[in-house]
DNA sequence: CGAGATTCATGTGAAGTATACCTTTAGGCTTAA
DNA sequence: AAGCCTAAAGGTATACTTCACATGAATCTCGTA
């Protein structure tokens, strides 16, 4: 106590640059949503019927990170809700649920938990058969005629992680219903993601089908000036920074996402130095704290096991002076940590199993290889980059007691 | 010299185990009439 | 007698282990030129 802050907060209300910040953020909602009206045109009219009480098609829409389809499936889903009969015959119901949340949504039982959860029943984490969570999930559902639209974005992860059966089974409770219906859009990134699927259910998925292109830059431009004069006081963004940041997210495959998390990250950066304009040089320090951050929440929140596997990579790393490290060589100096952590050491079946998380997770690079006599192995390099790695080995060291 | 067999170190799939947690059920206890 | 609590029984998901078999190219073997 006693510690003088009042001159932090006072430079920062004074100085600040921001008159909305909100609109920067990712959760956002904007009344438009600029160069996308052919894709929220056509989601409309294909969602339409479901303002009749009829089941629309489902509907499967794919593109990169950040080029608006999760936007435009809410500006829809708000329209829609909008436009719903006060006095219909049956309730219109639209979920979304990002299937890539960890622990939140990453298995099937939770998915399915999740939703129950969304509908304002409540299910145990663990204990129940997940059959007997269908069917309580189904019983929800046909309380009353009810028209679902279930949202799930970063449908391709959910597939991966659990397997397709489980799209399937959500395909199938249509026709378990009595009184409601539902309809299914999948969002994803990955558009070969359908090619690998039941072709069952790839048919009654994709029964619409809908490609989100990437902005280019003069759009990426478009949508990051009009935010901009919302967010920032006026005259408070720099010569060219608009710019500049719609050029580094045309670069990454048109992501207006990452274009906006990039200005709002230089606008506090800026604010923080006590600038009252955003500048270049505030651009390209938020591009590099963006990837730490990135990085670094996700080596912070790994399990206790993941975190030793992962230090052990990196410490291996530095050690040999080359770039890739295999399989065996890591779980020895995994082994090692886990004597000097005093926890437990896992059979290196598990291990190979969380160097292919870590994998997943794009914090490493991993391939099989041959050596002939030598074995067969893993070949792995660490892709995170130098000046973060030492940030990482911190914080490892840190909640690992070492 | 070259085709085919061998080999190494681990990849990979399936099945099993431990743990933590859930529901159900039956018995025992309390309570109110 | 009805209602409530508790503990045991029976079940599941998840993280992990065990077991067995699959891999794929460097290396070895051996017949042949």
């Amino acid at each position: 106590m006693g510690v003088e802050l009042s001159h932090i907060f006072n430079q920062s209300k004074q100085g600040s640059l921001f008159v909305n910040k909100s609109v920067l953020q990712t959760n956002y909602t904007p009344d438009t949503v600029p160069h996308r009206n052919t894709q929220i045109e056509q989601i409309a009219s294909i969602l339409a019927p479901s303002l009749q009480g009829n089941k629309p098609s489902n509907l499967f829409l794919y593109g990169k990170t950040g080029t608006g389809k999760t936007l435009s499936i809410h500006y829809v889903k708000n329209e829609l809700l909008k436009h719903v009969a006060k006095d219909a015959s049956f309730q219109l119901k639209i979920t979304y649920l990002n299937c890539k949340l960890r622990k939140v949504s990453d298995t099937e039982y939770r998915i399915l938990a999740e939703l129950i959860k969304k509908m304002g029943g409540s299910v145990p984490a663990t204990g129940l058969p997940t059959e007997s969570v269908y069917s309580r999930f189904l019983e929800m559902l046909d309380a009353k005629p009810m028209l679902m639209i279930l949202i799930l974005d970063e449908i391709d992860y959910a597939v991966q992680k659990i397997s397709d059966s489980f799209l399937y089974n959500i395909l199938r409770l249509n026709s378990e219903l009595t009184q409601s219906q539902l309809c299914l859009v999948g969002i994803s990134n990955d558009l070969t993601f359908l090619d690998n699927l039941d072709p069952r259910v790839k048919s009654s998925l994709s029964e619409e089908e809908l490609v989100f292109p990437p902005y280019n830059a003069l759009q990426l431009k478009d949508i990051l000036g009009e935010r901009a004069d919302v967010a920032f006081k006026q005259g408070s963004v720099g010569e060219g920074v608009i710019a500049k940041c719609a050029a580094l997210a045309a670069r990454e495959h048109g992501d207006a996402r990452r274009a906006l998390d990039l200005i709002r990250i230089a606008g506090e950066l800026c604010e923080r130095e006590g600038g009252d304009s955003i500048l270049l040089k505030h651009l390209d320090h938020a591009n590099e704290k963006m990837e730490r951050d990135k990085i670094l929440d996700v080596v912070r929140s790994e399990p206790q096991q993941f975190q030793l596997v992962l230090l052990a990579i990196i410490h291996l790393t530095e050690l040999k002076k080359q770039e890739s490290v295999f399989t065996g060589d890591i779980f020895q100096m995994y082994q090692e940590l886990c004597v000097k952590n005093k926890s437990d050491v896992l059979t290196p079946r598990r291990v190979s199993d969380i160097i292919m998380e870590f994998d997943m997770l794009g914090l490493i690079n991993s391939r099989v290889v041959s050596k002939g006599r030598g074995g067969r192995m893993r070949e792995i390099t660490l892709v995170i980059p130098l000046n973060i790695v030492e940030k990482a080995k911190e914080i490892l060291h840190e909640s690992l007691l070492l």
